[in-house]
DNA sequence: TATTAATAGTATCTATACATACTAATTTGA
DNA sequence: TCAAATTAGTATGTATAGATACTATTAATA
C-alpha cells in the first residue's frame, strides 16, 4: 500500500488480530471460543435477552448470532427458552456451566492485556483508548446513515 | 465483563471490526473484498512471491491463502505460476485487472480513514500509531515463543 | 377488521481464518 | 547415497461474519 493514510489501518487491523489469536490461542483448552465468550459475557451482565436484543448488543446480525447460539447451545453453555409474551421471539438463559471458568477467563484475559501493554506506561495506554473511543464514535456516526 | 482492563482489547476490537466493516461495504461493488485487496496490496509491492512468503508477510497460515488465492485467480485478479526451481511452489502474479481500480481503493480508503478520524487532531493520531506498533511489537514477540 | 408493515428467527450462500493432517518435493546428515 | 527431516501447497473440519431471502408472528393502519 503506497498510501501513508492506511498505515493507521493496517497497523489497527494488526493488533486487534494479534491480541485476537493471542487470547484465543489461551483458552482453547476452555472449551470455548473469544466469539463464544463475548456472547456469554453480555448475558452474564443481562440474562434472558432475546436474541435480536443480543444482536444488536454485540453488533451483529442475527442469523450470524443465531448459529453462534446454535453453538453455545449444543455445549450446554446457553439455554433457548420461549418468549411467553411473542412466540416469534427466543429468550437466552445462561447455564452455570460457566462459573467455574470465569477466573481463569479473567486471568487470561489479563495475561494477555499486561503481555500487551508490557513496558507502556499506564497513561499512554490510556490516552490510545481514549482516542480509539472518539474514533469508534465516528464510525458508529457512518454506520447510521 | 467486570474487568475494567479488557475494555482496552474490547474497544480496539470494535474500532478494527467498524473500520472493516466500512472498508468492505465500500468497495464491495468493485467485486473484490477487503482480505483479497490486502493480498492484492502485497503483490503490487512484490510480485511473484511463492504462496509461502505471502502468508508469512500477511502473518496468516498457508491454508487459508491457499484458499484465498483459489478466489483471486478464479476471478482474474491473479495467476499461479509454477516455480521453475522447486516444483512444490507456485509463484503469485498479479494481473492487470487490479490497475483501473487502484486509484477508486485508494480513494475508498482515504475516505474511511479521515472518516474515522474526523475532529482528532492529526499529532494524537500520530500517537496512537506509535503506541498501537509498540503493542504489535509485544504481541509480536510473544507469538515467536 | 382486513390488509399491510414490521419484527424474530432461521436458512442459505459466500468469504474468511485457524488447526491438523496429508502428498509431493527438496534438503539434511549419518 | 539413502533415510529422515523439512518444506510447499492442499484437503478437511470448525468457527465466525455478512448479505439476502423466507416463515411465522405481531403491530400498524386504512
Amino acid at each position: 500500500m503506497s498510501n501513508t493514510d492506511n498505515h493507521f489501518g493496517y497497523l489497527l487491523h494488526d493488533v486487534a488480530r494479534l491480541l485476537r489469536r493471542e487470547f484465543d490461542r489461551r483458552i482453547k483448552t476452555l472449551g470455548l471460543t473469544r466469539a463464544q465468550w463475548i456472547a456469554l459475557a453480555a448475558l452474564l451482565q443481562q440474562d434472558g435477552l432475546t436474541q435480536t436484543e443480543l444482536a444488536f448488543m454485540l453488533d451483529m446480525g442475527r442469523a450470524p448470532l443465531g448459529t453462534l447460539i446454535d453453538r453455545l447451545e449444543r455445549d450446554g453453555w446457553v439455554e433457548r427458552k420461549p418468549d411467553p409474551e411473542d412466540r416469534r421471539a427466543n429468550r437466552v438463559y445462561i447455564t452455570k456451566k460457566i462459573k467455574p471458568l470465569l477466573s481463569k477467563l479473567s486471568l487470561v484475559s489479563q495475561e494477555v492485556y499486561e503481555a500487551a501493554i508490557t513496558e507502556l506506561p499506564e497513561h499512554e495506554v490510556e490516552r490510545v483508548m481514549g482516542t480509539l473511543s472518539r474514533i469508534k464514535a465516528n464510525l458508529m456516526a457512518i454506520d447510521n446513515d
